[in-house]
DNA sequence: CAGAATCCAACGGGATACTG
DNA sequence: CAGTATCCCGTTGGATTCTG
Protein backbone atom coordinates (compact mmCIF):
# COMPACT_ATOMS: atom_id res chain seq x y z
CA UNK A 1 0.00 0.00 0.00
CA UNK A 2 0.89 3.54 -0.57
CA UNK A 3 1.13 5.09 2.79
CA UNK A 4 1.94 9.06 1.94
CA UNK A 5 4.45 10.17 4.45
CA UNK A 6 5.03 13.97 5.82
CA UNK A 7 8.57 13.78 8.11
CA UNK A 8 8.02 16.88 8.84
CA UNK A 9 4.93 16.62 10.40
CA UNK A 10 5.61 13.27 12.54
CA UNK A 11 8.39 14.75 13.95
CA UNK A 12 5.77 17.77 14.99
CA UNK A 13 3.53 15.75 17.15
CA UNK A 14 6.84 15.06 18.93
CA UNK A 15 7.97 18.15 19.47
CA UNK A 16 4.87 18.94 20.80
CA UNK A 17 4.61 16.18 23.50
CA UNK A 18 8.60 17.16 24.40
CA UNK A 19 7.30 21.15 24.93
CA UNK A 20 4.48 19.38 27.34
CA UNK A 21 6.99 18.15 29.11
CA UNK A 22 9.18 20.69 29.08
CA UNK A 23 6.95 23.11 30.47
CA UNK A 24 6.31 20.94 33.40
CA UNK A 25 10.03 19.97 34.60
CA UNK A 26 10.93 23.35 33.77
CA UNK A 27 13.74 25.20 35.11
CA UNK A 28 16.95 23.91 36.46
CA UNK A 29 16.18 21.78 39.00
CA UNK A 30 12.67 20.35 38.67
CA UNK A 31 14.48 17.12 37.27
CA UNK A 32 16.79 16.73 39.96
CA UNK A 33 14.32 17.18 42.76
CA UNK A 34 11.47 14.80 41.40
CA UNK A 35 14.64 12.09 41.02
CA UNK A 36 15.35 12.50 44.76
CA UNK A 37 11.69 11.84 45.74
CA UNK A 38 11.55 9.19 43.66
CA UNK A 39 14.56 7.54 45.58
CA UNK A 40 13.23 7.97 49.16
CA UNK A 41 10.57 11.06 50.54
CA UNK A 42 12.55 13.23 52.30
CA UNK A 43 12.48 16.87 54.34
CA UNK A 44 12.78 20.09 53.35
CA UNK A 45 16.34 20.48 54.96
CA UNK A 46 17.24 17.24 52.92
CA UNK A 47 16.10 18.42 50.12
CA UNK A 48 18.09 21.67 50.64
CA UNK A 49 21.78 19.60 50.92
CA UNK A 50 20.80 17.12 48.55
CA UNK A 51 19.73 18.89 45.40
CA UNK A 52 23.39 20.47 44.89
CA UNK A 53 23.29 24.67 44.72
CA UNK A 54 19.83 25.38 44.85
CA UNK A 55 18.47 28.43 47.37
CA UNK A 56 15.90 28.17 49.65
CA UNK A 57 13.69 30.12 48.08
CA UNK A 58 13.58 28.42 44.48
CA UNK A 59 13.14 25.08 46.37
CA UNK A 60 10.44 26.23 47.46
CA UNK A 61 8.92 27.37 44.28
CA UNK A 62 9.64 24.82 42.62
CA UNK A 63 8.06 22.51 45.59
CA UNK A 64 4.95 24.00 45.15
CA UNK A 65 5.22 23.87 41.09
CA UNK A 66 5.70 19.81 41.45
CA UNK A 67 2.70 19.49 44.03
CA UNK A 68 0.17 21.51 41.84
CA UNK A 69 1.08 19.42 38.96
CA UNK A 70 0.66 16.12 40.81
CA UNK A 71 4.06 14.87 40.99
CA UNK A 72 4.74 15.53 44.45
CA UNK A 73 2.99 15.50 47.68
CA UNK A 74 3.32 17.60 50.84
CA UNK A 75 2.82 15.71 54.41
CA UNK A 76 3.27 18.07 57.45
CA UNK A 77 4.14 15.40 60.57
CA UNK A 78 2.78 16.52 63.84
CA UNK A 79 6.00 17.58 65.69
CA UNK A 80 7.32 20.33 67.40
CA UNK A 81 9.29 22.22 65.77
CA UNK A 82 7.15 21.09 62.75
CA UNK A 83 8.49 18.69 60.14
CA UNK A 84 7.31 18.47 56.34
CA UNK A 85 8.05 15.44 54.58
CA UNK A 86 8.02 15.61 50.76
CA UNK A 87 7.25 12.36 48.95
CA UNK A 88 6.42 11.47 45.24
CA UNK A 89 2.90 10.34 44.07
CA UNK A 90 2.28 7.36 42.19
CA UNK A 91 1.92 9.87 39.18
CA UNK A 92 5.40 11.45 39.55
CA UNK A 93 6.42 7.45 39.63
CA UNK A 94 6.18 7.68 36.19
CA UNK A 95 8.89 9.63 35.48
CA UNK A 96 11.20 7.43 37.12
CA UNK A 97 12.23 5.62 33.84
CA UNK A 98 12.81 9.38 32.23
CA UNK A 99 15.09 10.53 35.34
CA UNK A 100 16.95 7.26 34.70
CA UNK A 101 17.35 7.97 31.18
CA UNK A 102 18.60 11.62 31.76
CA UNK A 103 20.77 10.88 34.47
CA UNK A 104 22.17 7.87 32.59
CA UNK A 105 23.28 10.10 29.94
CA UNK A 106 24.60 12.77 32.05
CA UNK A 107 27.05 9.57 33.08
CA UNK A 108 28.15 8.70 29.89
CA UNK A 109 28.78 11.99 28.84
CA UNK A 110 30.98 13.21 31.30
CA UNK A 111 33.14 9.66 30.83
CA UNK A 112 33.36 10.98 27.41
CA UNK A 113 34.62 14.61 28.44
CA UNK A 114 37.06 13.03 30.81
CA UNK A 115 38.85 10.77 28.24
CA UNK A 116 38.43 13.47 25.81
CA UNK A 117 40.58 15.70 28.30
CA UNK A 118 43.31 12.51 28.73
CA UNK A 119 43.33 12.36 24.74
CA UNK A 120 43.66 15.81 23.75
CA UNK B 1 28.12 -10.12 53.74
CA UNK B 2 26.99 -6.44 55.50
CA UNK B 3 26.54 -3.91 52.98
CA UNK B 4 26.36 -0.50 54.71
CA UNK B 5 24.32 1.01 52.42
CA UNK B 6 23.88 5.01 52.45
CA UNK B 7 20.18 6.00 50.67
CA UNK B 8 21.11 9.69 50.55
CA UNK B 9 24.47 9.35 49.24
CA UNK B 10 23.73 6.46 46.47
CA UNK B 11 20.95 9.19 45.31
CA UNK B 12 23.84 12.14 44.95
CA UNK B 13 25.79 10.55 41.95
CA UNK B 14 22.15 10.39 40.42
CA UNK B 15 21.36 14.02 41.25
CA UNK B 16 25.01 15.18 40.05
CA UNK B 17 24.59 13.21 36.80
CA UNK B 18 21.35 14.74 35.93
CA UNK B 19 22.63 17.91 36.47
CA UNK B 20 24.91 17.26 33.84
CA UNK B 21 22.71 16.58 31.46
CA UNK B 22 20.43 19.49 32.20
CA UNK B 23 24.00 22.03 32.18
CA UNK B 24 24.02 21.04 27.98
CA UNK B 25 20.23 20.69 27.47
CA UNK B 26 19.57 23.02 29.26
CA UNK B 27 16.69 25.83 28.00
CA UNK B 28 13.37 25.71 27.19
CA UNK B 29 14.03 24.83 23.13
CA UNK B 30 17.49 22.20 23.07
CA UNK B 31 15.42 18.95 23.58
CA UNK B 32 13.17 20.00 20.74
CA UNK B 33 15.63 20.92 18.61
CA UNK B 34 17.77 18.04 18.95
CA UNK B 35 14.39 15.69 18.50
CA UNK B 36 14.04 17.52 15.48
CA UNK B 37 17.18 16.69 13.96
CA UNK B 38 17.64 13.65 15.20
CA UNK B 39 14.69 13.17 12.99
CA UNK B 40 16.29 14.22 9.88
CA UNK B 41 18.58 16.96 8.83
CA UNK B 42 16.94 20.64 8.26
CA UNK B 43 17.76 23.92 7.64
CA UNK B 44 17.27 26.86 9.61
CA UNK B 45 14.61 27.94 8.15
CA UNK B 46 12.66 24.78 8.63
CA UNK B 47 14.06 24.95 12.05
CA UNK B 48 12.22 27.66 12.61
CA UNK B 49 8.72 25.93 11.82
CA UNK B 50 9.33 22.96 12.91
CA UNK B 51 10.38 24.08 16.55
CA UNK B 52 6.73 26.15 17.38
CA UNK B 53 7.60 29.42 18.79
CA UNK B 54 11.36 29.37 19.00
CA UNK B 55 12.29 33.67 17.54
CA UNK B 56 15.56 33.44 15.44
CA UNK B 57 17.94 34.55 17.69
CA UNK B 58 17.23 31.96 20.09
CA UNK B 59 17.26 29.52 17.53
CA UNK B 60 20.43 30.88 16.47
CA UNK B 61 22.01 30.71 19.96
CA UNK B 62 20.77 27.30 20.86
CA UNK B 63 22.33 25.73 17.92
CA UNK B 64 25.44 27.12 18.66
CA UNK B 65 25.72 25.79 21.85
CA UNK B 66 25.01 22.57 20.44
CA UNK B 67 27.58 22.74 17.84
CA UNK B 68 29.85 23.23 20.75
CA UNK B 69 28.66 20.38 22.44
CA UNK B 70 29.21 18.66 19.17
CA UNK B 71 25.59 17.23 19.64
CA UNK B 72 24.70 18.53 16.00
CA UNK B 73 26.74 20.25 12.97
CA UNK B 74 26.31 22.88 10.64
CA UNK B 75 26.71 22.33 7.43
CA UNK B 76 26.76 25.21 4.75
CA UNK B 77 25.78 24.01 1.25
CA UNK B 78 27.47 25.71 -2.25
CA UNK B 79 24.38 27.44 -3.25
CA UNK B 80 22.72 31.10 -3.92
CA UNK B 81 21.58 32.51 -1.91
CA UNK B 82 23.49 30.75 0.95
CA UNK B 83 21.46 27.62 2.49
CA UNK B 84 22.73 25.64 5.73
CA UNK B 85 21.94 22.54 7.05
CA UNK B 86 21.92 21.31 10.85
CA UNK B 87 22.32 17.82 11.12
CA UNK B 88 22.55 15.53 14.07
CA UNK B 89 25.86 14.14 14.96
CA UNK B 90 26.29 10.27 15.73
CA UNK B 91 27.04 11.50 19.18
CA UNK B 92 23.95 13.84 19.18
CA UNK B 93 22.28 10.06 17.94
CA UNK B 94 22.91 9.11 21.61
CA UNK B 95 20.24 11.58 22.64
CA UNK B 96 17.61 9.88 20.59
CA UNK B 97 16.75 7.49 23.52
CA UNK B 98 15.80 10.00 26.02
CA UNK B 99 14.11 12.66 23.75
CA UNK B 100 11.75 9.98 23.05
CA UNK B 101 11.45 8.86 26.44
CA UNK B 102 10.61 12.89 27.09
CA UNK B 103 7.94 12.67 24.29
CA UNK B 104 6.69 9.69 25.47
CA UNK B 105 5.83 10.82 29.10
CA UNK B 106 4.52 14.60 27.22
CA UNK B 107 2.13 12.13 25.20
CA UNK B 108 0.69 10.08 28.34
CA UNK B 109 0.44 13.44 30.66
CA UNK B 110 -1.59 15.23 27.28
CA UNK B 111 -3.85 12.29 27.73
CA UNK B 112 -4.26 12.58 31.25
CA UNK B 113 -5.15 15.89 31.80
CA UNK B 114 -7.63 15.56 28.99
CA UNK B 115 -9.04 12.40 30.51
CA UNK B 116 -9.25 14.93 33.74
CA UNK B 117 -11.43 17.35 32.38
CA UNK B 118 -13.70 15.20 30.75
CA UNK B 119 -14.37 13.26 34.32
CA UNK B 120 -13.82 16.44 36.71
C1' DC C 1 18.32 32.52 2.97
C1' DA C 2 20.69 32.71 7.27
C1' DG C 3 21.71 35.07 10.35
C1' DA C 4 23.64 39.52 13.45
C1' DA C 5 22.35 43.71 15.99
C1' DT C 6 19.64 46.13 18.93
C1' DC C 7 16.29 46.97 22.38
C1' DC C 8 13.42 45.55 25.92
C1' DA C 9 10.45 42.70 29.12
C1' DA C 10 10.08 38.78 31.97
C1' DC C 11 11.80 35.20 34.49
C1' DG C 12 15.20 32.47 37.05
C1' DG C 13 17.92 32.33 40.62
C1' DG C 14 21.19 33.84 44.67
C1' DA C 15 21.99 36.22 49.31
C1' DT C 16 20.33 37.75 53.28
C1' DA C 17 17.23 38.68 56.85
C1' DC C 18 13.09 37.59 59.07
C1' DT C 19 8.87 34.67 61.03
C1' DG C 20 5.83 31.05 63.36
C1' DC D 1 12.54 23.47 61.11
C1' DA D 2 10.28 25.22 57.16
C1' DG D 3 9.62 28.41 55.05
C1' DT D 4 8.53 33.97 53.49
C1' DA D 5 10.04 38.67 52.14
C1' DT D 6 13.04 41.61 49.95
C1' DC D 7 16.49 43.05 46.91
C1' DC D 8 19.15 42.52 43.05
C1' DC D 9 21.44 40.64 39.05
C1' DG D 10 22.19 37.80 34.98
C1' DT D 11 20.00 35.17 31.55
C1' DT D 12 16.30 33.98 28.56
C1' DG D 13 13.49 35.11 25.14
C1' DG D 14 10.54 38.09 21.87
C1' DA D 15 10.12 41.78 18.17
C1' DT D 16 12.08 44.26 14.88
C1' DT D 17 15.46 45.88 11.82
C1' DC D 18 19.52 45.25 9.12
C1' DT D 19 23.20 42.65 6.22
C1' DG D 20 25.94 39.56 2.94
Amino acid sequence: MELKYNPVKDCSHKILAISDTMDILNGKWKMSIVACLCYKPMRYSELLKEVNGISGKVLSRELKDLEINELIERIVLNTAPIAVEYRITEYGNSLKELTNTIADWGMSHRKRIISGMTKG
